[in-house]
DNA sequence: GCCAAAAATGTAAACGATTTCCCGTTCATA
DNA sequence: TATGAACGGGAAATCGTTTACATTTTTGGC
């Protein structure tokens, strides 16, 4: 008797070949009508299921997306994600979550993974460091970069025009009358940070505004307690910004908690402004003004356009519109 | 020629059979010192790794562990996938990440993969419901229920004790003298939600306080804007309480928010105690009181269990110690 | 009714690993 | 110097699919 659970199984109960059946499943070639009826019965009979690994072995794909996330913890890529799991249901992927090691060379199972074609495409929110041996591993599989450009590396990315978003919100802060303006910007070998960074340093020299180091403190990593401990370097400057500009929002929330602390009023003494939008920024206290990315659109776009890539399409980088959020901190 | 990329072109290369390859790289059997060393030059040479697939279908296992996440945005469930990465990193599993459906029947993608044995194993954040059809399937895999304990399904859990530390919350407020405390539960076919709201009851009735309905609200979800309303309908009863117990940190700081909106001051006015500890409860204005749970902890020691339960162990459920976390807030 | 074309289905060869049998050496012991 | 054990390594089966190719059945036009 076939093995149960087997496509065999259920090509002996519906009296034919394990191809018919295979063909039913997979609308792979016209089958007749009361044929396919029988298969179908029988399918629903045995509860059968096609195995994952008899049919990505043949066919060297796996349905899997590897989605590789620099950091649980913070928000913003939380909702990337939702935005991409809203898209891979739909189309019946699954996704692989892997946190993106720091160093590549260090994480050998991240590597097997892209190896092996275990996933059948890639979205990095991470930086794609130029790496030897992750550079040949990309070149079996499709790429995309989310948030996070690699302009350089043919790798087609999602993303949100990083330098003029810092523009807009800095020169918020300049047509508010603010001149002593402070930056929290983040670990910049990352893109994103280094971009609103630059933006920052041209919407001040537009404005004809010397640029001040003192008033530039660069955050290891993006969460809460670094945000703290910027601000309080801000704050130990000789003459402290009346304005802060932090390139995300939980380094700008950080940032607030040590000025209200320190008795300053927020927006009052000094005004903060942050980025991303993550769900928190709209509920504290006070309300977070800030730059807005479309999270779930991110999320979900780059997923399409992996999806093209993956189907033999030459999809276009897309830059997805960000908006300034008014509200009570700056 | 053989394949390239396949054991194959290892055999040939290094001049021995593909069983030879295998041994060597498995360690499945003794291989003489010199050939083993001309293998693995070959698999040095060819930059070798062995397709999953292969393996997977061979040997009917995957090295890939499942987690089902109710709600990715909540910070709470990313920090306990933190620690499930942090253990499964080092034993050498991939972790795939799913959004656990509310409805099971709903995702058939998700069934697939618990059907194929795509997943070794499933550590599940989100309830397990009593679906037929998935009960099923939970036959021929190994699970655990983390943070959502699950007794009666035989389904070993690691949890803290939910009840216990509704307790300790509410009777910190009855300490402060506040006698008028309200709730703020949230979906209660949670067990983690249930059990609290039942920890706040037997809290109040051994105080002698008459439980009023009025004073309880239900939550549908755990986001802020839920803890928004929920507080709002509170203030909107004729004798507003006091204080609130609200059993997540998103619906406190929701509802801080709206008392703070009303002109209440908080903990002046109203008291106000979250659970979890999540990142922004310590940053938030005013800092939150919490019932502190040990989210990494909970993470890698449920993947722990489910791992010894895969080696066919038959581990014990484990209660983790929560800790009441004295703030501002309350 | 006959025959070619079309439609439906079956057979068997992949896919790339692991593992069960084997068979040939080598080596120690009697 | 036989002899059997221990060791090393190869051939081939196997896991469960998909699919190219072969074969059978049906169809339709004459």
């Amino acid at each position: 008797m076939a093995k149960p659970g087997s496509i065999n199984s259920v090509a002996t109960l519906a009296g034919v070949s394990i191809a018919t059946v295979s063909r039913v499943l997979n609308d792979s070639k016209p089958v007749n009508f009361v044929t396919r009826q029988r298969v179908l019965a029988a399918v629903d009979e045995l509860g059968y299921r096609a195995n994952a690994f008899g049919r990505s072995l043949r066919k060297a794909e796996s349905r899997l997306l590897l989605v590789l996330v620099p950091d649980f913890t913070n928000p913003y890529y939380s909702e990337i994600v939702q935005g991409i799991e809203s898209v891979t249901r739909l189309r019946g992927y699954n996704i692989v979550l892997a946190a993106a090691p720091s160093s590549w060379a260090g994480n050998p199972a991240a590597l097997d993974m892209l190896h092996n074609k275990l996933a059948d495409g890639v979205i990095s929110l991470a930086r794609i460091d130029g790496d030897a041996q992750v550079m040949q591993e990309m070149k079996h599989l499709s790429w995309v970069a989310c948030s996070e450009p690699a302009p350089y590396s043919g790798v087609p990315y999602v993303s949100i025009d990083h330098r003029q978003a810092a523009v807009d919100a800095v020169q918020y802060l300049l047509n508010r009358g603010h001149r002593r303006i402070g930056l929290i910007s983040a670990d910049e070998t990352y893109q994103w940070a280094k971009k609103r960074h630059e933006g920052y340093v041209a919407s001040l020299e537009r404005a004809g505004i010397a640029i001040d180091p003192g008033l530039i403190q660069i955050a290891r990593h993006t969460d809460y307690a670094h945000g703290i401990t910027a601000a309080a370097a801000l704050l130990a400057q000789p003459d402290p910004p009346t304005a802060v500009f932090a390139v995300s929002d939980t380094l700008a929330i950080g940032a607030i908690k040590t000025f209200i602390k320190a008795g300053r009023r927020v927006p009052d003494d000094v005004a903060v402004i942050g980025f991303d939008n993550v769900p928190i920024a709209e509920v504290f206290e006070p309300a977070l003004t800030t730059v807005g990315q479309p999270m779930h659109e991110l999320g979900s776009c780059a997923t399409e356009i992996l999806l093209d890539l993956m189907a033999g399409g030459q999809p276009q980088s897309r830059t997805l519109a960000h908006t300034l959020l008014l509200r009570q901190s700056a």
